[in-house]
DNA sequence: ATGGGTGCAAAGGATTTGCAACATT
DNA sequence: AATGTTGCAAATCCTTTGCACCCAT
């Protein structure tokens, strides 16, 4: 990562760089596996043993509001944040839960500022299925039968 | 609404069609507000005075697994359903939590069966920001100071 | 001294589950 | 009878809130 990523992340978006808030944005930036509030609060307890989760959830929020983070709503029981703030897909495994970055070759370019008169300023792609390693290991159990 | 339009979408998807999920059917092809679980309970709640919460959730529930409805997850504290099972675009106003559609004309139309070796069965496309009326009531606030 | 941030415990809210009664075949 | 469905109550889980303490871009 480069240095101060985090700190410059946080100023560029008008939060606060308290100790914790650094280390979540830092968390993010670093792990792309759209991790939720309970997989951060999991990889920084060890670290900060006085962190809480309401601080975690307190600090996603404020990120995912100031546009330093997103905030995936992908499914109802699966919310969980994402440092790349840029448009991209996201395909997410109704099997095995996975939350999957799409590249931009393999998926549409949508950039809306605003439609009639809705002022949009968060697009969000979600696409639904069956991922590869899943596919992959229901073929083989229909060979089996 | 059509005559039995409810009946024929839920056995055209395999769903066995009681009288509870006729009524939940047939309420989401009558009201396209995106309802909530709550809405729809109590939209049937005078009619259906036994229904039940739990069975909205359920009934809900297997209409989205069977393709008979979407679930949209477009806000963590916003999950609403849709009867309209063709990909098209939702706008969701961060100020008063409504949800609209989009029409095709306004938006990019995505027809994906896979991408790489993942296969898509759902696309969500949902777009977030500020609504026109929210929009506007915003410009005369300003006006004023 | 002040405003903001943190974290504990408790509250709140939404959704699921266990299970007995009921309906439909 | 057998199978699937419903609905009540309770349990569970996730998230927010109240509040006291702490700290310092």
């Amino acid at each position: 990562m480069k240095e101060n990523e985090a700190y410059e992340r946080l100023i560029a978006n008008g939060v606060r760089p308290s100790a914790q808030r650094l280390a979540i944005m830092e968390y993010l930036l670093t792990h792309h596996t759209h991790p939720t509030v309970e997989e951060v609060y999991r990889g920084l307890n060890t670290k900060i043993p006085t962190l809480s989760r309401t601080t975690v959830y307190n600090t996603l929020r404020i990120l995912s509001e100031h546009h330093a983070a997103q905030m995936l709503t992908i499914d109802d029981h699966h919310i969980c944040y994402d440092s790349d703030t840029e448009p991209h897909v996201h395909f997410f495994c109704k099997h095995c839960g996975k939350v999957l970055d799409l590249m931009e070759a393999e998926a549409p370019v949508v950039d809306v500022k605003n439609i009639g008169n809705n002022i949009v300023d968060e697009v969000h792609l979600y696409y639904k299925g069956t991922c590869a390693e899943c596919a992959k290991r229901q073929e083989k159990v229909n060979e089996v039968n």
